[in-house]
DNA sequence: CTTCCGGATTGACCAAGGTCAAGTTGGGCC
DNA sequence: GGCCCAACTTGACCTTGGTCAATCCGGAAG
């Protein structure tokens, strides 16, 4: 449909926010229209990576801050030695760049596991509407908020203590953010590789491959490199806690 | 010195914010005078907390962010279960409750590893200063931005596969922390249980005694109950990196 | 088509650390 | 003082998952 009209697509793009399909899950979250006009403003384009670029590394001064608008990316930490750890996998609709808040440097590297489109936020305007639009400053609290509840997660993930647990309670993790973009949350397409998966579970790649392999022949999984379908996501929320425990230990202390 | 004077605490009280130790370390770091004493008017009050006690728990509505003032706090997540994943331990000048922004309710539970007290920052007046003080409001991006980043440090901790390293690079940051309180770095009083050492890094508690036990035979340290001397800080150091590695690789990807 | 290569899988082996069980210690309380 | 209990330590044992090595597989390049 119509077609040469480039300046329609140039307002269209300028309305970005507003006509997204990731509104919902983004930064807009609960801003009425009026405002999210304003965010525009500062939103500045949209870049493409492709798989493996960069989109900054450790030491990088605090520019922008960035939403994941297609692909997947990966944030990690790297030490002096070399030493990698992988801090997440990002989807669409998620934030990247917090951690450069505090000393104007990104202290962490973000990389596309696959060809990604980003929209940019460069801080010094996104800091300028948020002074107008103080919904906007909340959301943006909350949006920081749900990044430390992530991490939250990841760290239960990693305190388990087999690794069988681990690996499902990624997966399931994985298909609900998938479910979420209204995606399949039973076929799933892994962006990052076994080593990115075993480095984000304090694992070794043989021990993951060798999970996939031993959930494929309990029927929770179907593997094909890439592909995961979850057969019995029954199963698969078993798994996530031991070998299914008896009954719920009481909260609370005593 | 001037004895009897309980009006003039109370006006201390007030501004306690300029003239606390912590000053530096905790939300108003950066934040100039007049400024401050607007902070001052959110700044409900101190409370005191027992060992034990509990300043929130998971499902709690939202209320207040929470500096600590003296003494510390663990928080953790708690599920169905029972099973616990300790996030953080909190030393003076460290502020909790973020998880809550997302939400309006708090996820996780904060509890006093001894006796603490604290400072209550309630979140509606804390709003209304930093719209009316954006330096503030930027300050308090930072320190959430730190808590990523301490978040970052658990994840990097936890991934290593070495117990002790695991060990040692979290008595490493404790002193580092300490030293930033004008502590002495090398002589600390572990608040936290071995139970609790153990669950923050993922393992159990008898791995994290006999961890204890062999970095005093190696004469790294000097253990007795919670009290911990770190006799030999150049070899706690390297106790970080596995067992003294080779050369460092190269950083960057090829 | 074949070659090449990085990622993934599988197997054999082994040790770090988890499990279970038996002390030890020290602080709180009667 | 002595008892008690929780926290901690230590030992013996064994499983899980890490290490090393061989192999497989599929995509890209020639």
């Amino acid at each position: 449909m119509d077609p040469g009209t480039n300046v329609l697509d140039l307002s269209q793009l300028r309305r970005s926010c507003s006509s997204c399909a990731l509104n919902e899950l983004c930064l807009p979250a609960g801003i009425c229209s009026d405002d999210l006009e304003r965010l525009d403003t500062a939103v500045r384009d949209k870049r493409t990576l492709d798989r493996g670029s960069v989109l900054y590394r450790d030491g990088d001064p605090f520019e922008a801050l960035y939403v994941v608008r297609s692909g997947s990316l990966k944030t990690f930490v790297q030490d002096d030695y070399g030493d990698v750890q992988i801090l997440g996998f990002h989807l669409p609709g998620e934030i990247l760049g917090f951690d450069a808040l505090a000393s104007n440097r990104h202290v962490s590297q973000a990389e596309a596991l696959e060809r990604s489109s980003i929209c940019e936020l460069p801080y010094a305007q996104l800091q300028q509407v948020t002074s107008e639009v103080p919904a906007l400053h909340r959301q943006l609290m909350r949006v920081i908020s749900r990044e430390v509840i992530e991490e939250h997660r990841h760290l239960v993930m990693m305190g388990r203590q087999q690794a069988q647990e681990q690996l499902a309670i990624f997966l399931k993790s994985l298909a609900d953010r998938y479910q979420r973009l209204q995606r399949d949350g039973t076929a799933l397409t892994l962006s990052m590789s076994r080593y990115d998966i075993a480095n984000y579970l304090g694992l070794v790649v043989e021990t993951v491959s060798r999970l996939f392999s031993r959930m494929e022949e309990m029927g929770v999984l179907e593997v094909n490199r890439k592909s995961v379908r979850i057969c019995r996501p029954d199963l698969l929320a078993d798994l996530c806690r031991s070998n299914g425990v008896a009954a719920p230990k009481q909260r609370g202390a005593g």
